[in-house]
DNA sequence: CACCATGTTCCTTG
DNA sequence: CCAAGGAACATGGT
């Protein structure tokens, strides 16, 4: 679930939800979750303060709190890893299995689940500071995209990854931009020509955008995924793998048509990851 | 049992 | 110091 447009479509949901709420208790499940911010200092930031904005950076969450009876605000960061969810859920529902933090807020309570605790809900913002422009801001370029890819021998799919470069594209948006701009994920970064480049930061920005749009169509509040009782809950839409035209044009479709020449889709491994194109729609250098 | 998984960080190698 | 590659983290699905 979790890049960009998935962590976008969650903020959006969830700000009007948390505002101005308090935070009565804090359950720390998994303390693992909080590094480096200790369970002791997370707990008496935390204890009685108030959410009071919610914004994204990259693929953070970063809630603005206003701790009890002080008046500068604290930045809680969070962050989904691979698996992490965050929702509302009644108080007194059975809480799930890997349920890593539970803010108490009265009759509700706000949980952070993550099965893989890859995820983080933390008060030390030292993971933001090497983040680069937002793919959506006005400081990613066409210019500083160019600039960064230039010099680097690195393929270009494994170069998307690079958050300092860009943040907030993952491995299915990686690919999905790639095939967008009919671009090589293996032509190395400092082999795309002015045009290449150009097609290639559109693209990023189109994948980017449709998905939010897309997340922002989805019904949050669904039941019958099998838990099925969540007030609010975000993950794959059980309708998105059913429709026929499919959302996702590349990725996870190795063996499958390519939705624009027929192609059989190929599945390489970068960097330890995995890439899927098109290898007829997105050759080498041309 | 084997391999795969939407992310980040750390360690090693060159 | 830098770039690049791979393992580690932890759990579950197929």
């Amino acid at each position: 679930m979790p890049e960009l447009p998935e962590v976008e479509v969650l903020v959006r949901h969830l700000r009007p939800l948390l505002q101005g709420k308090v935070i009565r208790s804090v359950d720390i499940r998994r303390a693992r979750v909080l590094r480096p911010t200790s369970v002791r200092s997370f707990t008496q930031v935390l204890q009685g303060a108030k959410f009071v904005g919610l914004t994204r950076r990259a693929k953070y969450l970063l809630f603005e709190i206003k701790p009890k009876a002080k008046t500068r605000l604290r930045t809680l960061v969070g962050h989904l890893g691979m698996t992490g969810r965050m929702y509302l859920l009644p108080k007194g529902r059975r809480l799930p299995k890997h349920a890593a933090v539970v803010f108490n807020l009265g009759a509700i309570d706000f949980i952070f689940e993550d099965t893989r605790y890859f995820g983080r809900m933390t008060l030390d913002p030292v993971a933001l500071k090497d983040l680069g422009p937002e793919p959506l801001g006005d400081d990613f370029t066409v210019e500083h995209f160019r600039r960064k890819l230039s010099g680097s021998a690195q393929a270009i799919k494994v170069k998307l990854l690079d958050q300092s470069l860009v943040a907030g594209i993952g491995n299915i948006y990686a690919s999905e931009a790639l095939f967008r701009a009919q671009i090589s994920p293996r032509l190395a970064a400092r082999r795309l020509n002015a045009a290449m480049v150009e097609r290639l930061w559109g693209a990023i920005r189109q994948v980017l955008i449709e998905a939010i749009e897309f997340g922002s169509t989805v019904a949050l509040d669904y039941a019958g995924n099998g838990e099925g009782e969540r007030l609010f809950y975000y993950g794959k839409a059980p309708e998105a793998s059913e429709v026929p035209e499919e959302r996702l044009q590349v990725y996870d479709r190795a063996g499958r048509a390519c939705v624009r020449c027929g192609t059989s889709i190929k599945r390489i491994v970068q960097a330890a990851r995995s890439t899927f194109f098109c290898p007829k729609c997105q050759r080498g250098a041309f």
